[in-house]
Parts: C-alpha cells; structure tokens; sequence
DNA sequence: GAGCACTGC
C-alpha cells in the first residue's frame, strides 16, 4: 500500500523554506521538522512494541507480522533492526514491496527520518533504478528485483534479514520468492547438509556467468550467518503465512485506523452501476460533507457513470448541484490522475470513480464515503490454450475491506456495499493468488536458473495446477531453453534467464544474433513488452488512424512498431543536435507523442526496457547486427520465435491458431485487420467478445516446417 | 471494426 504521512507534507515545508531567506530561520526549520519527525515516529503505533519485536526477531528465524493501515512497520522495524545491530558484518536489511513507487517513498521517507543522504545508509534499488551504494544498510527494493538478485547469489549473502512487505497481496513474485527464501534460509541455517546441494546446481547451472562464484566461498560466508525472514501482512489470516514456514510465529501490531460503519442492501441489486449512480446521490444529498470513493470495474464503466452523475446534476436544484466527479485508471495520463488528489473546490463535493488503483496503488485523501459494488475485473488464463482474458467477478472478503478502509484513514467514514450482508459471507477470504492464474513459463525459467529442477515437487506455499506447470515446461522445452532431460541448457536455456523479458522474447533475440536482425528485434522485444504504443482518443478517431498510418508496413504490426520507434529516436537525435537539455528533450518527445497518437508512457518504458536489455545482450557477447532493408530476412526471424503463435486463414476469412486448433480473429488494431494473409505469427491471444490475436505479422507458411522443424516436421 | 483491472524484472 502506498503509505501517506499526513502529519507532515514535504512539499508544504520545502515551500515554506523557500520563503526564508535568512539562514538562521532556515536552520530552525530545520530543527522544527526533526523535531515534528521524531513526534511522529513515536507516535506510530509501533513504537511502542520496539523492545518486543526486536526480541522476537532475536529468538526467531522466521516471523510473521501482521500489521494493521498506519501501524508503521514499513518505516520503522528497519530501523529497530538496524539500531539493534542486525547489521554487523557490513550485512543489509532488505525490505521487498510488490511496487516501485512504495520502495521509493519509503525509502526517501527512511532516509529522511534517518537524517542521511538518499542512497548512503538508506537506499532503494527497482528496475532502471538503483540508489544504493556500499555503505547501504537499509534497502528498500520491489520482490522482482530480489528475485533477479537471487540468480547472481542464491543465498542472498548479503542479507542479513529479508523483511517481506505486502506479502498479503500476493503476487506471483511474492510467491516465489517466498518459496525461495524458505529454501535459502534452510541453506543458510545447515551449511554442511542442505546448502551443498542447493549451491552445487546452482554452479552448474551458470557456467557462462561473468559474475560466477565460487560454491566454496558462497557456501564459507553463508556458514557464519542465517538469514532471518520477516513475513508482513495486513490481511488478518496470518494462518496461511505461519503454517508454510512451519509453525512461525506470528504477531500482531496494531494500526492507526478510524471506524468505518459499513452499510449493505437488503437485496441483491441487479443493475450495479444504476445502485451506484444512487448511492452517489443519496450521499450527496443526505450525508454531511466528505469526499465519495466509487469502485468501479474499468474505464468504460467510469466514462458512463461518470455521463450519468452529469446528466442527474443538471437535474438537482440550484443548491445541491455542488458536486464534481473525477476518474482515475492506471491508462488515463498522469496529468489527469493528479485531479483526484486535488481538493474540491470550497463548497464541493467530490466524488472519485476509480478502478483498484485506489485499492493499493494510490492513497487519495478526503475520502469518507466508500461505494463497493463487490466487483473486479481480473485476469484469467487458461494454459491449456495459452488464452488470456479479463472477467468481471466478485472481490474477495480482503479486497472488501480494503476498500471500504479507504473511509477511514483521516476520521471516521461510511463504506456502502451494494449487496446484501449475506452475501459478503458466501465471498472468498482472499483473492486468487496470482500464481495460479497467469503463464508460468518465467516462473519455471528462473526457478530453473536458480538450480530448482524439480518445479512440479517445488514447495509453492500455493501450488499452480499441475497443467500449468507442464504446459510451461512443454513451451520452454519447445523454445530450447531446456534439455531432454529438463534441465536449464547451457547456453540458451542460460542467456534465457539472464534477460528480464517474457521467455518467448528472450529466444527471439538470440535467434536474431543469427539471423543478423538484432537491432530491429531488440526494438520490437522492448515494444511488445509495454503496454499498447497506439493511442486512439474517441473524438479524434480519424486523425489518430491517420497518424499510425504513417508508420504501417503493409508486413504487419511487428515492422511497424520499428517505423514508431525510429521515428521516436530520430526525433530525439534531432534535438540532440540542437543541444537541449534532457527535460527538453522529454517535453519534445511528448509533444511528439501527442501529435503522433502515441502513449508517451509506454514509449518511454520501452525505451528504458530497449536500453537496459542493450546492456544485457552486449555483455553476454552478442555483436550488433541489422538487417536493413531486408525486411524478409526479419520475417524469417520472427517465425522462427513465434512458431508456437502461427495461424492459418480459413475460407471464411477467420484463422486457426495452429498449436492449439482454437478460431481465432485478427483484432481491429491490427494493420493486418483487412490484408487477410494466408498464414500469420502474433504475439497476443485475447479473448473478449471473440478470439482476437493482436501484433500481427503475415508470413510464409513454407517458413514454418523450415525454421521450426521441432514443432512442424511432422506436419508437412 | 474493438476496447484494456493492477503490478513487476
């Protein structure tokens, strides 16, 4: 959750000592807001159970801790730890947050509170981004990265104690790495016994490495220590954490919480959004002032509602027409986001019609009204065909409460469940854990890579279907990352794991290496791996079509990704040579952006992706190569890489994925929606109305048996 | 002629 500290905003204060010119006065500002610091850290409620928690995690391994909304562990138990010498040794604290920008703030916040510079004694280290340096002692980080961290040193050496944050959210990182660090603490605890074994496939299994080291030595300073776990948790069932990591004990520490009376139906609503719409009203119109936080399933849902509270407004009386509506979605530009945070004008009433990211993602303050429907849009994936899908299904009890605490984080608040209280007993305690409903095959690819052969015998505090696993096992066999006898081969199955991209991608480029393509691969890798490039506002349809027009390749949407992403660059090189600053630059490639029709967003991401996997590939060796113009010769390489993804047209214009016999429709985006080639590789398989394949290339189907014998040969 | 919750390396 992304943690507020509202006693003091940082941004007041750096105002404020702008203002002082004088530098006594400034000093004192200085002094005023240590002081105003230290007031708060004792205020937590943690600070009170310092002396206890230290001691439990002296006498225990592994400890759960429960936390409440505004206990403060985040923040504070590093620095219990850290004061109570957890970090002799020059060994680390690492704190794990399933988000980027939780590391960050708590990392910044740490920092301040410890009086230090950012990056020297507190640091924080996510992807693109490191900020720590060899005197960190604190590090704040996201559970991905550790994980990554893992495959250079398998038993975290440098960790002390791993403090794992959220761990109630769990995502499929959360997951494994718990799963891993049950294995390491193990390791670590037994040098002699278990850890021999765990190192030794670890060794061979990284062979090519740069950075290799020695099982001796790993296995020599791994004795003197053992890697103390910390569990944190807000969900109340610490149940599940303490029986995985063998009867762990678990303790609870109070949060900072106001009342929040929840209110339900008395029957079931058949129309949701129209029980919203009501809701709204009868809020605005009967309840004292306070914002209003709606839970909505997805953007298109908001834009109606939000239609129907300005069509109800007009009809109000003049005096109750002070209302004002405000969405938030993880699509809509940042700059729009920031309008939820803004507080009303004086007289107003807002109300914010959000999707989940104001279930964990962003903390909006104000809010006293809670609107839950009990509805989610969530992922679904089937393995057996590879289809992913978005349904709308109801929350689980956890995300119930977590919604309707958003009432009472500043006094106390009202949550309406638009259901009756029957059924919020027939919702399940806690959400599906992502592990069990998305494509393993990274999963096994890494566990592979950390030297876990046996993934289906794999200790998975929940274990994905048995099917799930063997379909991941089946494709990464298929890509030629594992041998015969499933074990990581050496060294494609080994330069797969080294890059952070979907298995299929990293196959891709090391094909290309061959096919002397790598440029253009590289660039549609890092495209394909963002979310969509293409941005089509309602009421500008036909200017944006004409935009993306100039960039189509008739080939199909992989080459016109590359014209996008070299036209981006060369806009960039050309302000270059004017010699601009980098914001300018920026601001440059925004504008670009919006005259282009092109999420500035994703863009950005996939240059920072472009440029890290750069890294990667030039230090495993792999020289620069582009095809040019040879546009066939790319072609060729992407049906080498996405055979598994290749479909035949059909008579009536429809296709037939040919690994799993499912219908399937080129999407509309596709610049190949109209072409109808005879045989096409993608790179998505969604359904929604329909079976759509999105990032479309036509290819020729003779390619397939010729660049893909594993899988065709026997076909042809 | 469609539509996409949210994260992450």
């Amino acid at each position: 959750m992304m943690p507020s500290f509202p006693n003091i905003s940082t941004s007041k204060n750096q105002q404020d000592g702008r203002k002082l010119a004088n530098g006594n006065c400034k000093n004192q500002q200085v002094l005023a807001r240590r002081q105003l610091i230290l007031q708060h850290r004792k205020s937590l409620p943690i600070a009170s159970v310092e002396r206890r928690l230290v001691e439990e995690v002296r006498k225990n391994d592994t400890l759960i801790i429960v936390g409440e909304t505004g206990s403060g562990k985040t923040t504070q138990l590093p620095q219990f730890l850290y004061n109570a010498g957890f970090c002799h040794d020059e060994k680390i604290i690492g704190v794990t947050q399933p988000r980027r920008v939780a590391a960050v703030t708590v990392a910044k916040r740490v920092a301040e509170e410890c009086n230090v510079e950012l990056g020297q004694k507190v640091g924080y280290s996510i992807r693109f981004e490191d900020a720590t340096s060899s005197s960190t002692r604190i590090k704040y980080m996201t559970d991905g990265l550790l994980l990554r961290e893992a495959l250079l040193d398998p038993l975290l050496s440098r960790y002390s104690i791993i403090i794992v944050d959220e761990a109630h959210e769990r995502t499929v990182h959360t997951d494994v790495l718990l799963g891993l660090l049950k294995k390491v603490q193990l390791a670590r605890s037994h040098p002699t016994t278990n850890q021999h074994n765990f190192i030794k496939a670890n060794a061979k299994g990284r062979e090519d490495e740069p950075r290799s080291f020695s099982p001796l030595k790993a296995s020599e300073s791994a004795k003197s220590t053992s890697l103390k776990l910390i569990i944190m948790s807000a969900s109340l069932d610490a149940r599940c954490f303490s029986e995985y990591f063998g009867g762990a004990k678990a303790v609870h520490v109070h949060g900072r919480q106001y009342p929040v009376e929840v209110l339900y139906t008395y029957q079931p609503e058949p129309d949701y959004l129209d029980a919203t719409l009501i809701t709204i009203f009868q809020i605005h119109l009967e309840e004292a002032s306070g914002d209003i936080l709606a839970f909505l399933t997805g953007q298109e849902e908001i834009e109606s509602v939000e239609r129907l509270v300005h069509e109800r407004i007009r009809q109000l009386p003049d005096g109750s027409q002070n209302l004002l509506t405000v969405p938030i979605y993880a699509s809509l530009p940042s700059e729009q986001q920031m309008n939820a945070f803004r507080p009303a004008p004086s007289g107003f009433r807002k109300v914010i019609l959000a999707t989940n990211i104001a279930e964990t993602s962003v903390t909006i303050p104000g809010i006293k009204y809670v609107i839950d429907p009990g509805l989610v849009k969530a992922r679904s994936y089937n393995p057996v065909t590879g289809m992913e899908s978005l349904i709308i299904i109801p929350t689980s009890k956890a995300q119930a409460l977590q919604r309707s605490g958003r009432a009472g984080r500043e006094g106390p608040g009202k949550c309406f469940r638009l259901y009756p209280e029957s059924e919020f007993s027939k919702l399940t305690d806690s959400t599906v854990p992502e592990i069990k409903r998305c494509n393993l095959s990274n999963v096994v690819l890494q566990l592979k890579a950390l030297g876990i052969d046996d993934i289906i015998g794999f200790d998975f505090m929940e274990k994905p279907s048995r099917m799930a696993i063997v379909k991941s096992l089946e494709q990464l066999f298929l890509l030629g990352a594992l041998s015969d006898d499933y074990k990581l081969s050496s060294p494609v199955g080994q330069q797969m794991a080294r890059l952070p991209l979907d298995p299929m991608y990293s196959k891709a480029l090391i094909l290309a290496a061959e096919f002397k393509c790598l440029e253009e691969m590289l660039i549609v890798v890092a495209m394909l791996s963002v979310e969509s490039i293409f941005y089509f506002p309602r009421e500008k349809m036909e200017e944006a079509r004409a935009a993306r027009k100039s960039f189509s390749s008739p080939e199909g949407d992989h080459i016109t990704l590359v014209n996008v992403y070299r036209a981006s660059a060369e806009c960039l090189e050309k302000s270059k040579t004017t010699n601009c600053k980098e914001k300018t630059m920026e601001k440059k490639l925004n504008k670009w952006c919006r005259e282009n029709f092109i999420n500035y967003r994703s863009l950005r991401h996939a240059r920072d992706i472009h440029s890290q996997i750069e890294g990667h590939i030039q230090q495993m060796g792999f020289s620069p190569s582009s095809c040019g113009d040879d546009m066939l010769q790319f072609r060729r390489c992407l049906t080498a890489s996405f055979f598994l993804n290749a479909a035949m047209k059909q008579p009536d214009g429809s296709y037939r994925a040919l690994s799993s016999s499912q219908i399937v429709q080129v999407h509309p985006s596709s610049v190949l929606f109209r072409t109808k080639a005879d045989c096409i590789i993608f790179n998505e398989l969604v359904r929604t109305n329909q079976n759509y394949v999105r990032n479309v290339t036509r290819v020729d189907p003779l390619w397939l048996p010729e660049l893909a014998p594993q899988y065709y040969a026997a076909d042809s």
